[in-house]
DNA sequence: GAAAGGAATACTGTATACAGTAGCCGTGTG
DNA sequence: CACACGGCTACTGTATACAGTATTCCTTTC
């Protein structure tokens, strides 16, 4: 690594003070999004999205571009901004990128996982396991998302992490209506993946994680049929 | 489908003609960083690009959040944009991962695609070969991109399409100071992948296609390390 | 002479104002 | 009564103006 920028920055500060207004839309509207307050097909007027949030159109034009980017609304040139309406079998695609790149992830880290990670994880499996079992819903699946992230971060592909973040948020957002999680036996598979990686077996972290992904995958069709699907404009 | 616009809209319009200021911003800038008029490291000045370009600093702005969120500028809040500086092992990590998902896709291509994608392949196929031969090395390079492009949007997954397409344009950023193709031999390549493609073997074409970016991957290895690294900063 | 402090500077972040255009409704006509 | 034309409305796209902040260089002091 180069010099430590001129006058020794210390300890990196973990967030910028003045947060920019954008982050701040950016992180507003998302939740607005999926937690279903904006519909998918809704037009996002900027004038009024600006006058809810109480800043100018600019910040708020600057995080639609970035919801655009990621997949969260759709922008039409001259027209405005809507949220996305997930097109039939995108679901599908998503769980199955999402499957690809998770065992991929958990193949890496089991090649390079350090002792930190695993006691990350294992602090991780047993805060979900407990939410699982007892905190709402919501905690489980908050539990979840940061156990699977963790183990993406600890592959050591910093744009395989970037890529299965992205991934992982749109699926959570299918996932965010039927609001269920598959309880105790998805932790189960968990440990048994941890496991893998900490043995440093790659292959058999792979195929435990391709096969977990699997039984999620069955477990959001299955729903998807029965229940309501997300949409059909 | 639901009904044709009203009064018939004819063809749809290729491209939008008053063309958004920052898709032509956005554009502009992208060329100028790979082909290194703007180099890594480079302090981006908003009102000096858009002087530079005509234009006011918004559509510019616009168009580096965008190539902030694809990975081609680093965003340092409250004090500006700067071209990308590729980390150590950064290429590394792009080519594992496109290697990942262009394995993929030829899987599902080879159970996807069909008359017309076989057609579109071959054609490119020629285009390339020939431009492999006696075209100039840029022709080569775009067949080349030009033909993966096509593989992966045979696989009929647009996510994994999407993702696939960022990752690729990066690698070629890196590729872009080499600029080498590996010629002949990538078509031979090539056209066994088209085969098993065709005669819709799954597992065949992903073989191939891992084998084929696996060699990518080695040739690029040896000419970062014989030759210039992009960047030491 | 080196280090610390402060002021100047230049850039970004945000807000406001103006122009252009796409969609929509009412009116007129066949 | 259906259809086409014209004006209207509302929104986006772009430009300009102002405020806040990080950086840098100069000055001062030890």
């Amino acid at each position: 690594m180069p010099s430590p920028t001129t006058t020794a920055g210390g300890a990196a500060d973990p967030v910028r003070r003045p947060a920019p207004l954008r982050e701040a839309v950016y992180e507003a509207l998302l939740d607005l999004i999926t937690t279903r307050a904006l519909p998918p097909g809704r037009h996002l007027v900027e004038t009024e999205l600006a006058a809810r949030l109480g800043v100018s159109r600019q910040p708020v034009r600057e995080a639609l571009q970035r919801l655009s980017n990621e997949g969260w609304v759709d922008l039409r040139p001259g027209y405005g901004a809507f949220v996305h309406t997930p097109d039939e079998g995108e679901a599908e695609q998503l769980l199955a990128v999402r499957a690809l790149l998770e065992t991929e992830a958990a193949r890496l880290a089991a090649g390079n996982a350090d002792a930190d990670d695993i006691e990350r994880l294992r602090a991780l499996w047993l805060r979900g396991t407990r939410a699982a079992e007892e905190g709402p819903v919501e905690a489980a699946v908050t539990a979840n998302a940061d156990f699977h992230r963790a183990l993406i971060v600890s592959s050591g592909n910093t744009v395989l992490a970037e890529l299965a973040a992205q991934v992982d948020r749109r699926v959570r957002w299918f996932y965010a209506p039927i609001a269920r999680s598959r309880g105790q036996a998805s932790w189960d598979e968990h440990a048994r993946i941890i496991d893998a990686v900490e043995a440093g077996r790659p292959d058999e972290a792979a195929a435990l994680m391709a096969d977990h992904t699997e039984r999620t995958r069955t477990a959001y069709r299955e729903l998807g049929e029965g229940g309501d699907t997300p949409e059909t404009v």
